[in-house]
DNA sequence: GTTTTTAATATTGTATACAATCTGCCTTTG
DNA sequence: CAAAGGCAGATTGTATACAATATTAAAAAC
């Protein structure tokens, strides 16, 4: 146990709910799969921060600030970024840094094709009918995702809604298709707070829980299909008409790739 | 086949002016883009040994080997490795390190179903006709291939096999459909050496890629459609085929998960 | 003879120091 | 006065040293 290196500087090594647990009475051979690793808090908390529109598309991202901000070592926020970057919810241009990326409308129709047809096959393929607990537990996600919407709190909003996607897709049982679903859901975090500043969208979406669930329960397979598409239409829509409000609207579906957003 | 950045030493040491420095005068302000990375040819490399056979599934990946091989410190090879497990073709276990995935034909068969879908969605959508230039390109990379294939140049059969489907892929313009095609197509590299053991699915594969170009010269979609199908077909079902054998056919499409390979 | 403990080694994870690169401002010069 | 050039600050990229952890082997106890 020898405590070297003087730590008696302001270089806190753990964030709040790490803790170091050096050696636990030998959990030896079962529970090492749990690592929360302080490089996915720091993700996670970036993430959220680009989801409730905390940080804007195009703000950038100092490693140095986000070191203090967490208390922690480059490396490890170095790594965060590079996750998020393969994510697709940062850009990271060599030598310059990273930044919150910001998506044209082009991009986010095409993310949003690809997001159907892959949401439509989960329907799709998912066994019927589904089993009770299944239901209660869809039915008690959206019933905290309702509440969390009326309370106004988007961060509630957002994990319960990720939540009642998670489990229902998982009832596919293909897990690459919910990997990959949950991939294209996460490329697009960046434009949640867009279609998400209006109170109508959120109640729609609501109102879609409410149903898919009903489906599910009646085994309605085409009815869930039909609930999954229109549950994708509100939000490319509402980001691509805000889009258009910042950079008027000469977009005709082509090239509108980083004009400099400060010149309106 | 050391990729070094100073030739003819073990120890890289940066010492100053000596290599890292090829920029050309000044290239200033467009061509940063061009960055090889040293991660990247060490991930490239290690992405060609999986393809190949010449690691194998649970083959462990030292980092400190690899430095060695490529002579290269460990925080690039480090880098490099945890790109290879974001792509899926390695497994990194917490404190035990990595070693090359491998597929339960469970798993196999949930990432074909989803290729199918992608890639029969690529040829829905891909504006008919084709232009001539790009079907000459096509015409072209066909030739190599089958070219590498007489030749039993399995490096080269990858290569253009990929830069053909790619090429072709790259014809339906939604840039998010072409990456999530591409990256489920890197999660089985793992599995080719066992399809590409036998001449005649090399063959079969071969054959498939000249019916496809004519199908796209003459503009009929749903034949290149069921040739996409038909050409997803064959390597599953070797891999699954070559999985019985190694372990037994008690394999009921089940949970198949990790029997210790040595016990047979 | 088998099982548990314990030490040694191998391997990965973490932190920090250093070098390379970019950006913005300021000076200099035509 | 405008434009090119260069210094200074900020920021990222790289290398290495150190610590933590797992695996292996051997030794001790039962």
């Amino acid at each position: 146990m020898t405590v070297s290196r003087t730590p008696g500087r302001k270089n806190v090594r753990r964030v709040a709910g790490t803790a170091a647990k050096p050696r636990a009475p030998e959990t030896t051979s079962h529970a090492r799969v749990r690592e929360p690793g302080i490089v996915h808090v720091v993700a996670r908390s970036l993430e959220e921060d680009i989801v409730l529109g905390r940080r804007h598309p195009r703000e950038r991202l100092i490693e140095q600030d986000l070191c203090e901000h967490f208390n922690t070592h480059r490396g490890d926020v170095r790594l965060a970024l590079f996750e998020l970057e393969k994510k697709g919810l940062i850009e990271r241009i060599p030598n310059r840094g990273a930044m919150v990326r910001d998506l044209t409308p082009k991009e986010v129709m095409e993310i949003y094709a690809v997001r159907e047809k892959l949401e439509v096959m989960a329907a799709r393929i998912l066994p019927l009918p589904v089993g009770a607990s299944d239901l209660a537990k869809l039915d008690e996600l959206q019933r905290k995702h309702s509440a969390a919407v009326n309370a106004g709190d988007m961060l509630t909003v957002f994990y319960t809604n990720l939540h009642f996607h998670q489990t229902l897709f998982g009832l596919c049982g293909n897990a690459c298709l919910i990997e990959t679903i949950e991939r294209l859901a996460q490329k697009v975090y960046g434009i949640r707070s867009y279609a998400n500043a209006f109170p109508e969208a959120l109640d729609s979406a609501r109102r879609d829980h409410v149903e898919m669930v009903r489906a599910l329960r009646a085994s309605r397979r085409d009815d869930l299909i039909a609930l999954t598409r229109r549950h994708l239409k509100p939000s490319p829509e509402a980001y691509i008409r805000a889009y258009e409000r910042r950079f008027g609207n000469a977009f005709s579906g082509a090239e509108v790739r980083h004009g400099n957003p400060g010149h309106c």
